[in-house]
DNA sequence: GATGAATGAGTCTTCATTCAT
DNA sequence: GATGAATGAAGACTCATTCAT
């Protein structure tokens, strides 16, 4: 009975990712004729991107009101919900539109690697430094990760995040463990995010040397956790 | 600004937390002086305690209103401010039982510790599992160690879990590493809560085999990451 | 439609105050058998109107609580429905006793004052410093004189002080005017009030100098506002 | 502890009232910068403004509730919150509007007052004809004057017209008062202001031809209270 | 598209009053 | 008589969302 959130339109995590692309995804895509406008709104749509990370981050999802990214990104009300359809669609798109930065930003460095090539070790060091740097320039990252407080219920809209980045370090893995059942590997990645995630929290609360300290106890736990693989190649 | 809690005094979350003792807790330890509180209304609290608990665990803290916990309590919002004065209140309060529980439950067992005694691969073996069927069940424990989702912002009320579960891993580390700087004993408690909390995150999103799994998978994970700790013995 | 005051029993505020009249003040007069009980009740109520007078004087009457007055008391509010019907009836009861008192103290001053014996302006002078020195004493007089702050609707349960005052005053004005119509007199008598209180409320305002200045003020303005008078007789 | 109001900033009434000014009046005197306050807006706030004046002076200004208002507006509460941010906002702008009026309705006739000109008498009945008719055409004047019903801390948000008030009839009495000390200014026209004050409590308590025999009674009172002025001119 | 206004259910909290013990 | 518990209707205020302009 405590559950009283009702969406008329728009049930499911998934219809709600479909109907915000719609009106926001097709913007990016499309190439059509109206350019001049798909431009403006690109620009709007960014624009209460950006007012909503920096108020995801400063007080958290659940607290964030669709009125205080408004006034943030100093559009009105009204407008916000000319290019998203709710609150959650922001969240969406945002996390989308980070993860499709995060993609880039390392998968030119991290494609060309192979057990034989790079050491597991380097490839760890790597990838962590790299998600670091790329979670301190984005800190909203870290909050759509984390999603809301309700924990158990992991999978949520929210978790496309967690989910494709456990997809992408199971990528990483792969050719690590080439015998190792599937399910095995996936279990290996969640682990991995999840201290990923616990390590950086504790990164993200400190400063200066203490910081530098957690990313390599972040860095050591790592590796050691994934030390079994490597007797295997 | 969707938070506007203030409190002037009590900034800590200790001091919160013996500010909430004064005025809820206070039944539980001793009556103060004309504080006589009835037998019914210790059953009230404990009912409310519990109310709030599945209330928290359904919606997390953040979302969780007050009259949804004095609703799931079968009680009127007004009982539920006859004993607490505000939500934090209940969440505080709700963590120190949950943690006096906890610590009853494994004090006694792992108090007589040492590296001789026991292994430290015993010894974490056996802190997890008592530590994951405890959370199994009061899965409450679990959000309320995870706080509201502003994270950078670890420290709060809700830390007081989190802050004595910490120190309460250095207890347990500190004599597996003697000579190691007390920062660097916090550092690594902190780790290993936060892979800990990760871990049960996955255990408890899972069920049958494969939680076991994860069980496995993080009693693997907390052992290698402590395993440079083991040289010392 | 504002006013959604119920009170099921008790209707009017006359019955009001004779029903508290049957439970508080007849322990006050009654000398039979159980005299150790009355007493006691007596304690009670006294120690409740006390404590509603520091209450009243604090917050003012609309915003003072009765669980704020039982606090304050030291009593539970069970205990203090056991002596007043609400509210209203703790006012009422309050405002007679400090009438009581009053008129204990200046009666017997002023009774053998006639325009013969005694100048208006010493009069006005003596009343003045007595009516000041009491209310400071017990400025919860004051608050009641006062009432809620509904202007306009002058005359309310709360206006028994007022009305009561003004018939003291009618009183006291009565030998200087033998001439005047009753109608006159009740005018002037209000005025008369009327600028007291104004006076007092500026006089409770300030301190030292200022103070004295303003009850000089106070004086100066009655005495010339009843000036007239004094070529009557 | 009733009265939990607690602003760090904008201790004074003045200040306090520029606060308010910022949020909800901004739009009477001029659109800052995106602040396009639409025609509707503006005829809302009027509409709430005499809903407002309705309500405080049905219940007084403590007990007054914002959804009362709202629904004496016909709006819903939200809608009032769109407006003002509170309360007290509501009274603070409605007494500043009242004040604005007022100041126009008798600077007119009033500035060219000189002691060779008119005569005291002549000006005191003309002040006082003209405040008695304005408070009738607006009787929330009087209750916002009056304020909130705690007596002795008469400076509050509140005063703000009190205080305007006092300072407006300094400046009638200045030129009848050259020699005195400021101080005493200040305490002749706080005088006269409670006096009026008292006056037109009695005045709108009556109607016809008590209500104007109270209205003569008043300015004797304060005519006769003023005399002592006379001897300059 | 954009704006500001509007909504109304919902949140936390208080309070006069009544009840069981 | 006394106590603390219980109630439930308000009260102030917020917020996701929709609408008229």
């Amino acid at each position: 009975m405590p559950d009283k959130t009702e969406k008329p339109a728009a049930e499911t995590a998934t219809e709600a990712a479909a109907e915000a692309a719609k009106k926001a995804v097709s913007a990016t895509t499309a190439e059509e004729r109206p350019r001049r406008r798909q431009a403006r709104g690109e620009r709007r749509i960014v624009q209460l991107l950006e007012a909503a990370a920096r108020v995801f981050v400063t007080t958290g999802y659940t607290a964030a009101s669709t009125n205080a990214i408004a006034r943030e990104a100093g559009v009105s009300p009204g407008t916000l919900y000319q290019f998203f359809p709710n609150k959650e669609a922001i969240a969406i798109e945002l996390g989308s539109r980070l993860m499709h930065e995060m993609r880039q930003s390392y998968d030119e460095v991290l494609t060309p690697i192979t057990p034989e090539t790079t050491p597991l070790e380097e490839v760890i060091a790597g990838t962590v430094d790299r998600f670091i740097e790329f979670n301190c320039r984005h800190p909203a990252f870290f909050v759509l990760m984390h999603g809301p407080d309700i924990p158990g219920r992991i999978a949520e809209e929210h978790d496309a995040l967690h989910t494709t980045l456990v997809a992408r370090v199971e990528t990483i893995l792969a050719p690590f463990t080439p015998d190792a059942p599937p399910a095995a590997v996936t279990r290996t990645a969640q682990m991995c995010v999840g201290i990923y995630k616990a390590g950086l929290e504790l990164i993200l609360a400190h400063e200066g040397d203490e910081r530098e300290a957690y990313v390599q106890e972040l860095k050591g736990a790592l590796v050691r956790y994934l030390d079994p693989l490597m007797g295997t190649s």
